[in-house]
DNA sequence: ATAAGGGCTCCAGTCACTGGAAGGTCAAGG
DNA sequence: CCTTGACCTTCCAGTGACTGGAGCCCTTAT
């Protein structure tokens, strides 16, 4: 199978498959005329990278996943406790998200929003 | 004032005032050695930058938002309008966020961590 | 005189793509 | 057979907001 239809089918950018192959997440074969030939297996393989990057695990984490995966004697320890870091890192930026959320909706509340120049948004960020 | 100390004051590292020395967000005196001297406005627009990124907006909006800070006749509403799109923007990336986490600590939560190989994380993202 | 601890510029790297240029290939229609 | 348009290829540069490092100069204290 061609890239564009790969690309299509598990709807992902035709330049972040190139990219993966690039980095050596997946190694599809090449037809006499250099086009990239995707067997199951490729697909399979940019199915599963979609899910983790979707779950937000780093490339670098992707590729442990993947080695994981492929290794029939692996524990499942291991799975978990980068899933686990993966879970911390997530909470705390959520966190930091919602302290932010929490000053901007109070300060875009405070604000008028009229034609007049005085706004304590500006006057929050200006003093301290 | 120098960099050094300036950098210690506000807290904000030395490479990161030089940078944005070099976007046009400050523009430093330069003494007869070509040290960078900071007046009190420099620090003063530097606290505000820091504080402004720290609410998570981008350098661009930071630049907007010290020209809306400097232009006298500003009207609060461009003011409120960044903000309430920056907030909208920090909402969408918690929501998402919250999905990524929900769906880890099911499968965290499913998954043995032992020794043997069995893994339902791995069984999920090789699915769907 | 020298050593430590500033400061300076410039270049490269980060992360995970994304856009674009310049060119080769393929299938369909005239 | 020729052209057109939709594919495909590689390679290079850019994104955002820094960060690290090399190689150099300046200042201050011993």
């Amino acid at each position: 199978m061609n890239i564009g239809e790969v690309a299509k089918r598990i709807d992902m950018p035709v330049k972040t498959i190139r990219y993966y192959e690039d980095i050596g997440l997946i190694r599809p074969l090449r037809d006499t005329n250099a086009y990239r030939v995707f067997r199951e297996t490729d697909m399979h393989k940019l199915a599963f990278l979609g899910r983790a990057r979707a779950l937000g695990f780093s490339i670098e984490d992707c590729r442990t996943l993947m080695a994981l995966y492929e290794d029939e004697s692996r524990e499942s320890a291991d799975v978990k406790q980068l899933a686990q870091e993966h879970l911390r890192q997530i909470e705390d930026k959520i966190a930091q998200l919602q302290s932010m959320q929490a000053t901007l909706k109070d300060l875009v509340h405070a604000c008028a929003g009229d034609d007049r120049p005085d706004c304590p948004i500006l006057r929050d960020l200006a003093s301290h």
